[in-house]
This record gives structure tokens, C-alpha cells and sequence, in this order.
DNA sequence: TATTGTTATACTCTATAACTATA
DNA sequence: TATAGTTATAGAGTATAACAATA
């Protein structure tokens, strides 16, 4: 739907001065995997966005929207418009904490519950599609290596 | 510069949901990647977009803009302003061709040149330092595997 | 003073439809 | 009729500054 057409192999040379960076790769793979998994999230009415945060707060109950922003690595102000979607369509809870009522605790309602079920089983099932070429050790190798590049960044 | 501050081991915990996705850590890894070369190729005035459409010219002297645009995985429209500002700035040439009057045949001036090699050579240190947790192996290894998953997606 | 969440805003990247000029 | 390149436009995604309420 959006990556450039498949490539013939007299095309294929054409690619040369850059690919053999690592950034190449990955900017072109994710970019398949973010269109890819964007097709099979519409039907639930979920982006990908909409589903990290889901599937985080799913994962976290009670978490605060500053802490939330900074696991999913969205800018605050970012934040807001999704969390508003996601609490139109009753699928988050918004409430105030008490003890210092400057801070939002959210969770998930029992619809979203529901919704983010069904997202990661769709989002699985993309996984395992875009992924078969690659057998078990080779995913994990693979998830290992690119968490081992940021966290050496992040020491940096 | 934009990921999400380090994580602490604490912290480290509430990926969870989606540290098992591939597609996840394509992601964060390649924001990281992204954030990094935008910040070693802006003294040189070139953004990413820019200097792999640079590159590609120069690896391909003559390629059509149609061919260029298949190539980068870009749409044609995007492509007339990034090509304006490249010719605009002296480093590349466009040329009607003669058999087709339709066609322009895209060069790099010497100016072009210079440029895009300071480039590699600037995006080169980046990889390097990027990729340093990796060895020699391990760095073809990913490569090979993107590369990999890529194609299986374009047959199918 | 500092922090949480908000508003407003802007810039980049990406995508589509419709146009022009040539073929 | 089809193709190369263009214009216009719109939607995501991402980033920053400044504000109100609260601590």
C-alpha cells in the first residue's frame, strides 16, 4: 500500500550506496511493519498508537499519563488527543488522584479489556506473517540484538 | 534529542505488553537511528530524505525521476520539492531527455559529489557508533535478516 | 518554584487526486 | 489512451513553548 513496489533484480543494484547501512534496513522494514500492522488494527477502529497505549495501560493499571508518555516515548501534549479518543469510545478510565490531584491515574475498562485482546491477537497474527521468513532463534536473536543497540544508546 | 529518557530497571517492566513485538523494537529502534542521523547530517544541510536521494543519484548517474522516486520508496510527488531543493543548491542537474521529452535524467554536479561523500563518510561514523554492541557478524546478520523479511513481504 | 496535564502551533513525512505536456 | 512530472492538499507523527491548576 505503500512501501515502493517489489524489485526486480536489475532493479535491486539500484539500492546499493545505501544499503548496506543498518539504518537503510530497518527504516524500510519497520515502514513495511507499520503499514502493515495499520491494515489489521482499522477494522477494530484501533492505530498503532491507539493500541501501545491501550495495550500499556492494559499492562499497568493505575499508571499516571507523565509515565505513560515516557514508556511509549510520545510527547506529553501528544498524549492528550489519544487519551481523549481512548476515553470517548469507553475504553480507558481517567480518574484523579486524591493525594495530589494534579495527577491522572488511568485504566482500562472491561470493553477495553475486551478491544485490546483482540488487537494483540490480531497483531500476532501480523507478526507471525511478516516474521515467517525468520525461524524462532532467529526473532529472538533479532529482538536482542536491536534491544542491545538502544540500550547502549541509552547508557550513551 | 525525541526517544523517551533511559530506562531503569524498574521501568524496564512496563514494555512488557509490546517488548515481545518485533515490529515494536523495529520501531523504537529505528526512531533512534532516524533522530541520531538527523543530527549528523544537518551541518552538511541535508536531511535523511535528502541524502538518500543524493546518494542514489550518484550511484545511478542518469536515473529517471520516476525510477529514483520506485527506488527511495517515495511518492513522485514528494519527490519534485526534495529534487528543487537539491538543484536549487547546486548539487544536482536535470535534464530533459531528448528521446522523451516527458523524462528527466538526474546527475550529480562536483559539488554534488563532494557532498554526498562527506555524507557517507559522516553517516558511516554513525552507523559505527550506533551499531557498536554488535560485532562484524552480528551487524551483517541484521542486515540479512531485514533484508530477508522485506523480500519475502514484496513476493507475497 | 516545580510538576501535571493542557492548549496552541509548527514542521516533517506520507499519501491521493487531478492537472500539463508529451508520447 | 497512457506515462512523466507537477500542483494542491490532507492526514499522520513528532516537537516545542507557554499556560492553568496544584504541589
Amino acid at each position: 500500500m505503500s512501501e515502493a513496489s517489489g524489485k526486480s533484480r536489475k532493479q535491486a543494484a539500484l539500492d546499493a550506496p545505501l544499503a548496506r547501512y543498518a539504518g537503510y534496513h530497518l527504516r524500510r522494514t519497520t515502514r513495511l511493519f507499520l503499514s502493515d500492522v495499520a491494515q489489521v488494527l482499522k477494522p477494530l477502529g484501533l492505530r498503532m498508537i491507539t493500541f501501545s497505549t491501550l495495550a500499556t495501560i492494559s499492562g499497568a493499571p493505575g499508571i499516571r499519563q507523565s509515565r505513560l508518555a515516557s514508556v511509549l516515548a510520545v510527547e506529553k501534549p501528544n498524549l492528550v488527543a489519544i487519551l481523549e479518543e481512548l476515553e470517548g469510545r469507553g475504553l480507558i478510565l481517567r480518574e484523579r488522584l486524591e493525594s495530589d490531584r494534579r495527577v491522572y491515574v488511568l485504566k482500562t475498562t472491561a470493553e477495553g479489556e475486551a478491544l485490546v485482546r483482540q488487537a494483540h491477537d490480531a497483531v500476532e497474527e501480523h507478526e507471525e506473517r511478516l516474521m515467517s521468513p525468520l525461524d524462532e532463534t532467529e526473532r529472538r536473536t533479532l529482538i536482542e540484538m536491536l534491544a542491545k543497540v538502544r540500550a547502549a544508546a541509552s547508557e550513551g
